[in-house]
RNA sequence: GAGAGCGUAGCUCAGUAGGUUAGAGCGACAGUUUGUGGCACUGUAGGUCGUGGGUUCGAGACCCAUCGUUCUCCCCA
C-alpha cells in the first residue's frame, strides 16, 4: 500500500519544528509573564461536553471517534438501532461516546466546572495544545492545528481585558508580525439588535454584517431582507455599517446612534476603558462589524488580523459571561484570547520574519580518519558535550569530500579534524565551515572555545 | 455541505493535432580528487504517466468513474 496521512494533517520536519518552536516559545513566555499557569487537558473528550457549544457548524465540524466493541455479535440488533438514529443525525453514546477537541476554551470551561473548588479565583492558565476540526482543508486552515489559549476565569474586571489585548501587542510585536487588533463589543451588537428592532435577530445580523468588508453594503443588504428584516430595522443597521474614521471618530459616532440605549452605553464605556488604559502604541482599532461565531461571547470580543498578508484571522477571542454554566456551575464569568500558531507560521514565513539562528542544529562536526584518530574525536566531542556544545562525528571512515559535504547539508558552522598528525601531537585542526578559516588548537584549546 | 483546477522520476515541471524506445533541471549515488567542502566536468540509478474502466489500429494526452491534492464559497485559527 501507499503509506499517506489523514486528509489535512501534515508531518513536521525538523525545519519546521524549530520554527514552530520559535513561536510557541514567544508566547508561552509573554503568557507566563502575565502570571499564566500551564494546563492540558485529553486530545478527547466526551461528545456531550461539545456538542451544543459552537453553533450548529460548529457541531458539524467536530470529529466524533467510534465506540469501540461495536462488533460483539452479542449487541449486533441494539447496534444496528442506535446507527438508524446516527442517520437522522442524531448523536448516539452507543455508537459515538466521545470527540476529539475542538477548541481549548471549553475544555477550560470544563475544567473549571469540575474543579472550581479546589481553584483559587481569577483563576489564569494558558494552554498550547493541537485541535481538531473536520473542516474541508484551504489555504490556512487544516484539521489538525495547534491554539495558544490564555483565560482568565473569575473576574469581571475590565483590567483582564486590557492585559489579553497587551498580551497580544507583545506577542505579536516580539514575533515581527505587523496586526490589527480589532475589538468590538457583543454588548453594541445585542443593542443594535434590539434598536432595529429584533432582539432575537442578533445572531442573523451578526452573521450578515461581519461579512460587509467582503462582500459589500448592498450584498448585506440583500441578505438581511433574506433574514427577514424590514426596512427601516435594516436602514438602522446601514446606519450603523457606514461608520468609519478613527477610533474616536467611531466612538462619537456610535454614542450619537446609540447613546441611549442601556446596553450600547455598557458596551461603548468598556471599549472606552480599554482603549484609555491599553498600551498607547498598541494596534487596537474598533471594529463594528466585527461579530465572531461563537456564540458564548457576551463582552469585549477581539480579532487579530495580520497585515500585508492575505490570510484569515490568526487569533481571536472575547468575554463569556457564564460558560461554566454550561457545565452546572454558574457565575463564573471569564475572557480568553486564542492564537492560531499555523496561520502565524504560514504569515511568518510568507513574510520571512523567521530570524536566521534558529536553524543551525549541530555545532560542531567531528571528522572520522581513522580508528584511532576517531576514538580520540570521540573522547573530545563527548567532552564538548559536557559543555553543551551540540556536536557529532562522521559515521565511517571516508574522504574529506563526503564528510565535508555532510557538513554543508546539515549546515554545521564548524568541522574538528583530528589526523594521524593531529593524533601524534596531540592537538586538532577547528575549521570555521563559513568563512573557510582553519587553526590548529590543542585539545584543551578546543574545549575552551566559544562556538 | 456546494463549486473549480491539478495529479508524469525523490523535488519542480516539459511532453506540441492522440503515433514507435516518456524528457529536462535540481537532488541522490559514483568518479575526476584517500589531508580540505561549497564550483566545475563525466557517468549511474530512478517512472505500474494517481487508480479503475472506456473510445481508438494506437492513450501520458480524449471520455467516465474513483482516490489524492490545491483553491474558492460556507464557517473559522
Amino acid at each position: 500500500m501507499k503509506p499517506s496521512i489523514p486528509q489535512g494533517t501534515r508531518d513536521f520536519n525538523a525545519v519546521t519544528i524549530r520554527k514552530r518552536n520559535y513561536i510557541f516559545n514567544t508566547i508561552r513566555n509573554v503568557f507566563e509573564l502575565y502570571g499564566f499557569q500551564p494546563l492540558e487537558t485529553p486530545a478527547m473528550e466526551n461528545l456531550e461536553t461539545l456538542m451544543g457549544k459552537y453553533g450548529e457548524e460548529g457541531d458539524k465540524l467536530i470529529f466524533k471517534i467510534l465506540n469501540n466493541g461495536l462488533d460483539n455479535p452479542a449487541k449486533h440488533e441494539q447496534a444496528k438501532e442506535d446507527f438508524e438514529k446516527i442517520l437522522e443525525g442524531k448523536n448516539n453514546k452507543n455508537i459515538t461516546e466521545r470527540a476529539l477537541r475542538y477548541d481549548l476554551t471549553i475544555p477550560f470551561a470544563r475544567y473549571v466546572a469540575m474543579n472550581h473548588g479546589q481553584l483559587t479565583f481569577p483563576f489564569k492558565r494558558y494552554q498550547i495544545q493541537p485541535v481538531w476540526r473536520a473542516d474541508r482543508p484551504q489555504r490556512g486552515r487544516y484539521r489538525e492545528f495547534y491554539q495558544c489559549d490564555a483565560d482568565v476565569v473569575g473576574s469581571n474586571s475590565l483590567l483582564n481585558e486590557v492585559e489579553l489585548a497587551n498580551i497580544y501587542a507583545t506577542v505579536f510585536e516580539k514575533l515581527g508580525i505587523d496586526v490589527e487588533i480589532k475589538i468590538n463589543s457583543r454588548k453594541i451588537l445585542a443593542a443594535l439588535a434590539e434598536l432595529s428592532g429584533g432582539a432575537d435577530k442578533m445572531i442573523d445580523i451578526t452573521v450578515a454584517i461581519d461579512k460587509l468588508d467582503k462582500i459589500g453594503i448592498e450584498k448585506v443588504k440583500e441578505e438581511l431582507v433574506q433574514r427577514g428584516l424590514n426596512e427601516n430595522q435594516i436602514n438602522i443597521i446601514e446606519k450603523y455599517l457606514s461608520i468609519r474614521g478613527s477610533n474616536e471618530e467611531k466612538l462619537i459616532a456610535i454614542k450619537k446612534l446609540a447613546d441611549e440605549n442601556a446596553t450600547a452605553k455598557k458596551g461603548i464605556e468598556e471599549i472606552e476603558y480599554l482603549l484609555n488604559f491599553t498600551i498607547h502604541h498598541s494596534p487596537l482599532t474598533i471594529d463594528f462589524t466585527l461579530a465572531r461565531g461563537l456564540n458564548y461571547y457576551t463582552g469585549i470580543i477581539f480579532e487579530i488580523k495580520a497585515k500585508h498578508v492575505t490570510m484569515g484571522s490568526i487569533g481571536g477571542g472575547g468575554r463569556y459571561d457564564d460558560l461554566t454554566g454550561l457545565f452546572g456551575v454558574p457565575n463564573i464569568p471569564g475572557v480568553g484570547i486564542s492564537f492560531g500558531v499555523d496561520r502565524i507560521y504560514d504569515v511568518m514565513e510568507e513574510l520571512k520574519l523567521f530570524p536566521d539562528e534558529i536553524e543551525t542544529s549541530t555545532q560542531v562536526l567531528f571528522f572520522n580518519l581513522g580508528e584511532n584518530e576517531s576514538r580520540q574525536a570521540f573522547e573530545l566531542m563527548q567532552q564538548l558535550r559536557n559543555k553543551n556544545i551540540r556536536c557529532e562525528i562522521f559515521h565511517e571512515n571516508t574522504k574529506f569530500d563526503k564528510q565535508f559535504k555532510y557538513a554543508d547539508k546539515k549546515q554545521i558552522p564548524y568541522a574538528v579534524i583530528i589526523g594521524s598528525k593531529e593524533l601524534a601531537e596531540n592537538n586538532c585542526v577547528l575549521k570555521n565551515l563559513q568563512s573557510g578559516e582553519q587553526q590548529t588548537l590543542s585539545q584543551n584549546e578546543l574545549l575552551g572555545f566559544s562556538f
